[in-house]
DNA sequence: AAAGTGATAACCT
DNA sequence: GGTTATCACTTTC
């Protein structure tokens, strides 16, 4: 159960932001939550590198309370609520560079049985092929807003190396004129978790 | 392929 | 206090 997991440095966090997100495929999201312990490796994510990206809900150095968290330093969550269902991102670059990494799907591994659980009636790839539903799955909500990545309950851990890893445009951004088409996309290549 | 859903917060009167 | 937009998902045609 409580395996030896190898925590992913504050260092880590503090690379360029596209270079995080590719580098954050294949790594270990965990939750801790009183049921048990829920994680997954990392497939798929997307870089929005802020104050130039128009996609970026940071764009134009917008500062609100929802965004605030991405001005803080690299390596903490910045929860999402789009209609029902929560994002997660990672919080990347330094103090006042609001950027960040979306995780997008990751592939079950502990708790399986708690993932099915909470996604209930559902096929073992529709668990966590997408951002809101691996957030349920792992039970990531807004109690998880600012909270810092290197320790419990919620933590990234060291996992295995891609083979081979893809990138593309992003999804679900068609409304942000030019920025659309930037490859910022990264996946693990023929995993059946990544979503589309 | 398309419509319906419906939480939060910004941006208007 | 109402309107609009948002880094989706589910169900239904």
């Amino acid at each position: 159960m409580n395996q030896a997991y190898e925590l992913l440095p504050p260092e880590f966090y503090r690379m360029p932001t596209l270079e995080l997100a590719r580098s954050l495929l294949g790594c270990l999201l965990i939750k801790e939550t009183e049921e048990g312990i829920a994680s997954g490796y990392i497939v798929e994510t997307e870089a929005y590198k802020g104050p130039g990206d128009r996609a970026a809900h940071s764009y134009g150095n917008r500062r609100t309370k929802r965004t605030e968290v991405m001005y803080r330093e690299a390596g903490r969550a910045y929860t999402y609520t789009m209609h029902t269902h929560t994002l997660f991102n990672v919080v990347s670059a330094g103090i006042d560079e609001p950027e960040a990494v979306l995780v997008r799907a990751v592939e079950p591994h502990e708790g399986v049985l708690l993932m099915e659980k909470r996604r209930s009636g559902k096929k073992p790839r529709d668990w966590t092929n997408g951002p809101g539903k691996l957030t349920k799955a792992l039970s990531i909500t807004m109690d998880d807003y600012g909270r810092l990545l290197t320790e419990p309950p919620l933590y990234i851990a060291k996992g295995y190396i891609p083979d081979d890893i893809s990138c593309g445009p992003r999804i679900g951004i068609e409304n942000s004129g030019e920025a659309r088409e930037y490859p910022w996309r990264f996946w693990v290549k023929g995993n059946r978790y990544v979503s589309r």
